[in-house]
DNA sequence: AAGAAATGCCGCCATC
DNA sequence: GGGATGGCGGCATTTC
């Protein structure tokens, strides 16, 4: 018997908690179907219940759309998620529960991915944690991390797959109707830059970038612009985005690009000039490298 | 597809 | 002295 706890900590996203219960449930009827003797228990836990309760294999922590509790979670579901993985249970989560396992520590200096809209906050408070946003999913065996607010199916799926066998997990893709081939969260990811930070001449700089981004703009320009030594500029800019100007001004070209490509019908070659390319294909590699998939491929995907 | 020219990035160090 | 600035040289990346 497999016995996996879903942790109904408060705030969390229901429709997961009891979309993980359903799913298990249906994962046993595929198990059976393929005459395996593997089967799923699932409980769900509040906060309350934690104690008494024997080793699992398997803990869940899912989504939330309120970041009251995950931001500064109980310390003894920490504690209790700590003592279960030394037990040798896997602990998983989604999305905004990559904060609880944050914070128990089990993530320091390893690869982890949580919502990409919740990246910057992430990587403020969890330095040393390796966060892939690009990613769906990342499984290192023993922590597995999802990001996404649906990505719940995914990390149930990998779940299923991991106890049991991938073609289980195949087939209950097929059953779902979900695609459990590989994906990316990038494909899916908004440029989301940094504008809190507090310092008004690199937000300057920042709003200059996102107005001129059509033109070609040297940083010289952009530093004589804002009465700024190149040198200061470049280093107070890194320090308030997390990015310099060249990558800054890729984000913004690359996400022009992607709401052309959405909203339009135009070419990838005038929509390329139109973000302040002259050389399409250069245009084309950049996209590529930052969204992961190409600019057709990208259309296909979102206006189908 | 590849390579040359331009531009950006960054360590070092002196300066304010 | 700590902290921000900026000039310079050269390595890296970008662009066409």
């Amino acid at each position: 018997m497999l016995n996996i706890a879903i942790i109904d900590y408060p705030n969390s996203l229901q429709s997961a908690v009891y979309g993980l219960q359903e799913m298990f449930e249906m994962a046993n009827g595929v198990c059976q179907s393929q005459q395996l003797v593997e089967r799923f228990k699932c409980d769900k836990l509040t906060c309350q219940q934690l104690s008494t309760l024997p080793a699992f294999d398997a803990i869940i922590i899912g989504p939330s759309n309120n970041s009251e509790f995950y931001l500064s979670p109980d310390p003894n579901l920490l504690e209790w998620i700590t003592v279960q993985h030394q037990q040798g249970a896997i602990i998983s989560s989604a999305c905004a529960g990559t904060f609880i396992v944050a914070a128990t520590g089990l993530l320091t200096h390893k690869q982890a991915t949580t919502h990409w809209g919740l990246a910057n906050e992430f990587k403020l408070r969890y330095r040393q944690i390796d966060l892939t946003i690009e990613k769906i999913l990342v499984n290192s065996i023993d922590v597995i991390t999802a990001g996404g607010m649906m990505s719940w199916l995914d990390l149930g799926l990998e779940l299923v797959g991991q106890l049991t066998q991938p073609s289980v997990m195949r087939q209950l893709g097929k059953q779902l109707v979900v695609d459990t081939g590989l994906r990316e969260q990038r494909y899916y990811q908004q440029f989301s830059p940094i504008l809190n930070h507090g310092d008004g001449i690199v937000l300057k700089a920042q709003h200059r970038l996102q107005h001129d981004l059509a033109q070609s703009i040297s940083m010289a320009a952009l530093a004589a612009a804002l009465h700024l030594g190149e040198r200061t500029l470049l280093r107070r800019f890194v320090k308030a985005t997390q990015l310099t100007p060249m990558q800054y001004l890729q984000h913004l070209r690359v996400q022009r690009a992607c709401d052309l490509l959405e909203t339009t019908q135009d070419s990838f070659e005038s929509i390329a000039y139109r973000v302040g390319y002259h050389d399409v294909s250069g245009c084309r590699k950049l996209f590529v490298r930052i969204m992961g998939l190409t600019p057709s491929a990208f259309r296909q995907r979102f206006v189908g």
